[in-house]
DNA sequence: CTACATTAAATGTTGATACATACATTTGGG
DNA sequence: CCCAAATGTATGTATCAACATTTAATGTAG
């Protein structure tokens, strides 16, 4: 199905637009279906990029900021995030002992094995998802989307 | 900045990880730069698409699940977006005559007063996204992300 | 014509998100 | 040593989204 199918529109302005529309479009679906098999397991997007960082530690804790700021959706909800990872006992949470504002966050055995059962399917379906794009073609597409993201890294620091 | 100083993170496992990620990545900050810029009008980005979408119709009015089949984000609440807009006098909702199920919804002079105004900022926002991305490498990436969005297709069709 | 299925839209509910603010702790200048 | 500023995290609030259900109108089989 072609994006503009998708969006039921029969031509878009110039390439730039297709462009910016696959990003969202694309995006938007990458999301839906890592929230079709996440759902099962009780964890949405956000839960799960968080327990991946964390067992990318290796045991070692890690205060929430700089979590936050490993994450694709930093949101200002770091929090509440692994509050909901606490509960599941996913993860631990104690007070820093040499700073007492900060939080040490750390994953747990129980929580290494939900993310160990999710690794298969998440990498089917993300493999699956760039079939037929050759690694040559996967190479420059990252180097025009660095460009890209250094643009709007422009636009978005200036406003902070 | 790029991608690896966004996620704090030293390497990518391969090029397709890394492509899935500025996908995530671009689309997150794209939201985001689109968001502070409807802020000050009191619109969201679902609500501009919708407005967006109903001025394209050229004052022909358009039923709900039409708008929804259009839309980036093709949410169950549409009716409530239409809700938010008819409110601010943005948009006209009425019982559709031949068949009373369906609401037709149409832009209002307001409503399109309103995009006016918006048109130059986000298309300067966008236009600056990509620049230094030049047309021929525009299209290739539009040819790359069509095959993906094919293949993310079938996971969400055989799903439905 | 009635009964039942189907379609279109709206709504109830629950959970997540953005943004702003509050709270606690630490740091550093005087 | 004290207090103002900065820092790290948590929470209040309003909005938004997903999913399920409901309401209303139309289509269709007998």
């Amino acid at each position: 199905m072609k994006l503009e199918d998708h969006l039921v529109q029969p031509t878009f302005r110039d390439e730039g637009q297709k462009l910016h529309m696959h990003i969202l479009v694309i995006a938007r679906q990458l999301d839906l279906m890592l929230r079709r098999i996440l759902k099962p397991h009780g964890l949405t997007p956000p839960q799960y990029n968080v327990l991946r960082i964390l067992r990318g530690q290796k045991g070692e804790p890690i205060a929430v900021q700089s979590l936050a700021a490993r994450m694709i959706d930093p949101s200002s909800n770091t929090s509440r995030i692994i509050d909901k990872l606490v509960e599941k006992g996913w993860t631990n949470r104690q007070v820093c002992p040499e700073d007492r504002r900060r939080a040490d966050v750390s994953i747990t055995p129980s929580g290494i094995t939900v993310l160990t059962g999710l690794d298969a399917p998440i990498n089917a379906m993300l493999s699956h998802s760039l079939s037929g794009v050759d690694e040559t073609t996967r190479i420059q597409l990252n180097g025009a989307l660095a460009h890209v993201l250094n643009n709007t890294d422009d636009v978005i620091a200036t406003q902070n």
